[in-house]
Parts: C-alpha cells; sequence; structure tokens
DNA sequence: CATCACCTGCTA
DNA sequence: TAGCAGGTGATG
C-alpha cells in the first residue's frame, strides 16, 4: 500500500501532548485544519511541509521520532492515538498520518512560508553534503586550526548538515582518519578523501533505503537494509573488515566522545600512525 | 572546548 | 539495575 499526502486537505487534527522537545505552537491543531498539504522538501535534518495560506511546519525526528501513515477504513477514523504519538492529522483523500515520539525529543514548529530561511533553528546550517557547496576544502576552512575532534566537527550542523553518529563513523573509517584526531591537525588531501567518503556513504546509504535501527521504515512500510553495510558501527569487538585480523589488529573499537560512541579500527585509523598511542 | 539535560524503552 | 540509544540546545 501506498499512501502519500501531498495535495491532501487536511480535515481533522489533534495534538495528544503539550509538546515535544518544545512546547507545540498554540493552536498548532485548528492552525492545520482545512489548510491543504501543497509539498514537501528538506533541510539537513529538518522535514519541511508547505501548507497552503502561506505556511511551513517544520519538523525534526530527533532520536525516536517517526511518521507512521495509513489508510484507515471508515470505522478507524477518529481513532484514539497510539502510545506516544503526540500529533495526529487526517485528510478528506481518507490518509491518517501520526506523529510517533516516544523519546519527545523532535520538534515540530509552524512558520510563515517567507521566514524559513531566517528560521532559528535553520539558519546556521551547514551546507548539503551532497550538494555543490560541500567539499574538502570547506571542511579544511571551517576546521582552521581547531583543536576539537573531526568527530564533533562533522556531528555540528553549522559545518555540514545533516550527519548523524552513524554515517560519522561510517565515513571516518573509510576515510581511515582516527576520530579523536583534532580538526586543525587534518591536512587538505586528507579533508578531500573524506569530503568523496561522506557523500558516497550517504548515496549508498539512500539507495539502500536507509538504516532500519530499532523500528525505521520506509515510507512504504519497508525495511531500510543499509545497517548491514555497516563497517564499523555498532560493531564493537567483531573484526575489522580492511584488516587481516588478529595479531595484526584486535579489530573495532567503541569509544566515547562527548557522550556519544564512536566505533573505528585503531589500525586503519592511524593510532601509531600520527596521533600517539593515548587516543586510543 | 566538553558535559549536561531533556525523555522513554530496551538489553546485558 | 545500569547503561545505552539515531540529536541538539544550554551550560560551565
Amino acid at each position: 500500500m501506498r499512501v502519500h499526502l501531498e495535495g491532501h486537505t487536511i480535515s481533522r487534527a489533534s495534538t495528544h501532548h503539550t509538546g515535544l522537545r518544545w512546547p507545540f505552537p498554540p493552536g498548532l491543531a485548528t492552525v492545520l485544519q482545512g489548510r491543504r498539504i501543497d509539498g514537501f522538501s528538506r533541510r539537513g535534518k529538518y522535514i519541511l511541509i508547505t501548507l497552503s495560506g502561506g505556511l511551513v511546519v517544520v519538523l525534526h525526528l530527533g532520536m525516536s521520532g517517526r511518521v507512521l501513515l495509513s489508510c484507515p477504513t471508515e470505522a478507524e477514523r477518529g481513532r484514539p492515538p497510539a502510545r506516544h504519538e503526540h500529533l495526529v492529522i487526517e485528510t478528506a483523500q481518507g490518509a491518517r498520518c501520526g506523529l510517533v515520539d516516544p523519546r519527545r525529543f523532535g520538534m515540530v514548529d509552524l512558520v510563515p512560508v517567507t521566514a524559513v530561511e531566517t528560521h532559528r533553528l535553520l539558519s546556521g546550517m551547514g551546507p548539503e553534503p551532497l550538494g555543490n557547496r560541500f567539499d574538502g576544502a570547506w571542511l579544511a576552512a571551517r576546521a582552521g586550526r581547531r583543536r576539537t575532534s573531526i568527530k564533533a566537527l562533522l556531528l555540528d550542523q553549522r559545518v555540514v548538515a545533516g550527519l548523524g553518529n552513524i554515517y560519522v563513523s561510517e565515513a571516518l573509517f573509510r576515510a581511515r582518519i582516527h576520530p579523536a584526531q583534532a580538526a586543525g591537525d587534518i591536512n587538505a588531501e586528507q579533508y578531500e578523501k573524506l569530503a568523496t567518503e561522506i557523500r558516497a556513504v550517504l548515496e549508498e546509504a539512500i539507495a539502500a533505503g536507509g538504516s532500519s535501527l530499532r523500528d525505521y521504515v520506509q515510507p512504504d512500510g519497508e525495511l531500510g537494509y543499509f545497517q548491514h553495510a555497516w563497517r564499523v558501527y555498532g560493531r564493537e569487538g567483531e573484526g575489522c573488515p580492511d584488516c587481516p585480523g588478529p595479531p595484526s589488529c584486535d579489530g573495532v573499537v567503541r569509544i566515547t566522545q562527548s557522550g556519544r560512541s564512536s566505533f573505528f579500527c585503531p589500525r586503519q585509523q592511524g593510532v601509531e600512525k600520527d596521533l600517539g598511542k593515548d587516543l586510543s
């Protein structure tokens, strides 16, 4: 079953919590009601939903957010929300769309279309990694002589938009850069390689339908399968895919950097090569 | 610069 | 029961 919402008119909307990370915009359900859904776009990890009347819904799914689409039968229409289903819309064309977010780290905002560019959450965002403005030189320029780790730099959405914990680990492995390496110590050639690998891993992940972790599914309900292609993420203790194994390589290691896991291969990603042994 | 806080759910 | 989970703004 394929469900889509573009062109639909919102016949009913309801909220079932005061908000997610922040309170819902005042009167959200009422404002949504009666509007036509004109289109969808994306900026970094934000989903932008353009509505009639010059309004845009700015949506972020945080860590645990999901959008559930269905075509309920007549009898099911208006049924009570599922657990953690904090926002529900139904359309005159018969679709139902629920926003489920157990941890409530997501966010929903409502802005005039003219104010999207200057929205406080969007205005400082870096270039799209698959776009023309992103390359090794951009990364090198943003790194400057900073001492922050390359891991933290890549997760900074002002530097490049849309990278998260999984794809940063994967890109750093493919570029053979240690996640704790100081951003300012990485040379131009390495940054070129890194930018190339960031694009490659994202393109491969998109082609594979994304990474189904816990319960992520594509809009049609199909599972993504890129999680099977992860080379280091979530593979602590497993053999490195590019090393011969013990005794020369003990496999994938996990470290914690500012509260988040990083996975890498110490042999491929240069602990002794150019970092010193204190970073393992 | 790193760490904390915000939440719930699952697993070792 | 502790620790960990796809994110990010606020804090020190």
